[in-house]
DNA sequence: ATACCGACCCGTACGTTGTACGGTTGTCAA
DNA sequence: TTGACAACCGTACAACGTACGGGTCGGTAT
């Protein structure tokens, strides 16, 4: 009894900036990311709303954290992997985090700051094509198709209005019954015959262009390599 | 002098909903998203808040014309057009209205119910692969890798903290000194070597995953013909 | 001319949001 | 004990979407 030192949990844990972070993540993957509000935020942590602005300049900063953390959660390629299999798992990767948390796609559209996670994640995809002996403007491309086509694949796929089989069946005849049969064929009989059918799931369609662009981008190498 | 019908213009033009879309357009495109209110889009109609709700049932509706707006400017692929380059066309319309409108995106990402203009983009789109012979899971599989990487695209295009060359190297510059140096050496080698370089443009890099995937889909088909 | 109706428009008001400003409390070094 | 400093809070304000209950026309039926 020598030393208090070991009396070191307070009874009120102070706020810092990492849990107010994982508290706002928490409320957005629950509510939505329109639910989220200093208010909410306040009183989910067990304080009063202005308590947080001595953490975070505004809410813009508590938003900015969100992506960042977001991006923390997604798989760096493993150093020394081949650059192919290395990416596709990080692709895989970025998918499974962006719609684990619907809302950072949203976010990411008006953030323009990025925070460090993001930032070492960018650096370690260039230092993965770098190393397996892309030029630097291969690997800004390569960059380029496979993020757009990762970004926008997770836009469309948090968007559908369906989820479920049951659900898709629903939204599909409400929207068609809306105009004229026959206004829309080709949809129609893509509908009917195919995302009606059962088994049919909209994320199984992420592997074909995944694929499809990594080896679009093999050869587009070996055709610098070769030349 | 014999008949009235001459006088047809009022003196007050009576507030109608196309009136009222174009004007959230403009002031979208204008001041950005987050500057289009109910207030000030019905001050710029010369009208009063109220008002607005006599033709539009609350702002999500307004949200919602306002991206098939959007997608009824994008063109159409040419009937009987081969599917290669009409597919190519309409990706380079499709980024194009988006980048005009950068806001489009973002609505996107929370809006649910298409408008008639969006399904007839869709179907177009779909009827025109069908007709060259794609399957209807292969014509999916093509809308699907497609729009994915324009969205996605756009996306980051319309997030660039810069457009201009200048703001590129003060960008860049103030985020790269925030951190330690030699935290990310390949984005810094990236920076330098190629985005800092005179004449560098991201909007560029939309050609080559456009390619490589038009490419790949054409591989694609052909591997299911020649079965 | 009169009565009436529907389309169009507006004034007022409420609840919710982000956050500026100025205290108040709890903890620790000297 | 004193002072400083970090953490926290109460109050207040402007801006937002929009519910509710009117007003004000032009045109048609009588």
């Amino acid at each position: 009894m020598g030393t208090q030192t070991q009396v070191t949990a307070k009874p009120r844990t102070p706020l810092n900036r990492q849990r107010l972070i994982d508290g706002a993540v928490e409320l957005a993957d629950t509510g939505g990311i329109d639910s989220l509000t200093m208010r909410k935020l306040a009183q989910e942590l067990g304080v009063k709303p202005m308590t947080l602005y001595h953490h975070m300049a505004n809410k813009d900063d508590v938003l900015d954290s969100m992506v960042d953390a977001v991006f923390s959660e997604i798989d760096l390629p493993p150093a020394g992997a081949k650059w192919k299999p290395a990416m596709r798992q990080r692709a895989i990767s970025a998918r499974a985090a962006l719609t684990r948390h619907p809302w950072a796609i949203s976010l990411m559209e008006s953030r323009t700051t990025p925070g460090p996670a993001t930032l070492r994640h960018h650096d370690a995809v260039i230092g993965c094509l770098r190393h397996a002996g892309f030029s630097i403007e291969m690997a800004a491309h390569a960059f380029s198709v496979l993020d757009s086509y990762i970004y926008g694949f997770v836009l469309q796929e948090v968007n559908l209005p369906f989820n479920t089989t049951e659900e898709t069946h629903e939204v599909t005849e409400e929207i068609l019954q809306q105009f004229p049969a026959g206004d829309y064929p080709h949809l129609v009989e893509m509908a009917a015959e195919y995302i009606l059918q059962p088994g049919y799931e909209y994320a199984n369609e992420f592997n074909f262009g995944l694929e499809l662009i990594l080896e679009g981008l093999q050869r587009s190498t070996q055709k610098q390599l070769t030349r």
